[in-house]
DNA sequence: GATCGTAAGCGTACAACGTACTCTTACCGG
DNA sequence: CCGGTAAGAGTACGTTGTACGCTTACGATC
């Protein structure tokens, strides 16, 4: 009986992402996002409550677009590491939404289906379920974390460039570390420090044990 | 010759961190940090370029809290762990400061100094170079996004509560780990996080090698 | 095919923000 | 005592999110 609505949610978000690629974090304004669909500005809140709303949406499609499914060959450790890559990839392809992850990133069904495979991979190296929940948190955070240095950080490397630049006498660790710096690749450090992790998660319950898996 | 300033920079950050901690992120704004302060609006102007800067400043007094100088005691994981324990508990004083950290930690003189420290110890474990650059990225990125982690996130341990109100059979792995989630405390899960990740880094260049250092 | 209820779409308006501009005012060296 | 300098504040503007109410298009009904 009444009008028919003309948009869906993925267009919606569609557009959102569009802005924010286009003008950045600051520029996804509801004005903008509207005027990018071709609509009133209060119209859009026909469909999305606020701009939270709205945000979420846009965290939702970027995250949306990583395949949950466990990949099939490989040992764990390295198909945990696609797992990883495969959210790297996909908040890689819009940096601009590294921002907004960290505010919905929680309540992210996305992030769910992700995490679920990856508890399912861990299950077959870690027994304890407690232990499991340390691993996964701590794969999580890892990677939340290396995301937004990668993506926010002040340049590649743990300052790279900066850092050539100050007191060698105050900061004599972090001079050679800067230049060190210069011949780590970001993909290498990324995958560097994961390995750290997985290589823990192996190791058993003590502080650094054997136990090759 | 000219009229003195009334106020120092410490003063304007103390206010603006008061301001923080009381009304959160969205209630840090310029009129209220000059309320606060007794004075008028534009006035703050005088102290501070703009809000970014302004940001900056109530960042730099919480990491400042830092104590940079190397632990004494204890092996160098243990000391690694006070390292970025003293951090965890200076941003767990004000834990609006969070989404501020993002976006001004890669200038903080604190956290350089704190890197600083850090790379120290580990230069004690680890030789090469480029390694220990792995190494101390990826004490940052999981310091980071554990901190984050535990203070936005849903709820701790990894969804917990919410976690047990979705459907068992789309995510069973999920669900036991929501379980033994409530087993694990905070303190206990950022430390444990901390542990895989040493531990990996005392395993030597493999993925999962012995060596206890 | 005319009619009408419902919700879509939009224009206006307001509060709050950051901040540019300008004026007044307090201080201190002479 | 007095004048120059910068501190401090008032006003104002552009931009944001969004509440409110009007208009308008659709499709089920007679």
């Amino acid at each position: 009986m009444p009008r028919p609505r003309s948009l869906t949610s993925a267009q919606i978000a569609a557009a959102a992402l569009a802005v924010l690629d286009r003008d950045g974090p600051a520029g996804l304004t509801m004005r903008a996002v509207a005027q990018q669909l071709g609509m009133g500005t209060m119209s859009l809140y026909r469909y999305v409550d606020d701009r939270e709303a709205l945000e979420g949406l846009v965290v939702e499609l970027v995250l949306g677009a990583v395949d949950p499914t466990p990949p099939q060959g490989g040992d764990w450790p390295g198909r945990i590491t696609v797992m990883v890559e495969r959210v790297r990839v996909a908040v890689g392809a819009h940096p601009a939404v590294v921002p907004l992850t960290m505010t919905h990133r929680h309540r992210s069904p996305a992030i769910l289906r992700w995490s679920e495979t990856v508890a399912g991979i861990l299950a077959e190296t870690v027994t304890d379920p407690e232990r499991r929940v340390v691993a996964l948190r701590g794969l999580l955070s890892y990677l939340v974390g290396a995301i937004q240095l990668e993506h926010l950080g002040p340049l590649s490397g743990p300052g790279t460039a900066a850092i050539a630049g100050l007191d060698p006498a105050a900061f004599p660790h972090m001079r050679q570390l800067g230049a060190a710096a210069r011949q780590v690749g970001t993909d290498e450090e990324f995958r560097g420090g994961l390995a750290l992790l997985l290589a823990g998660i192996s190791g058993g319950p003590g502080p650094a044990r054997t136990r090759t898996a």
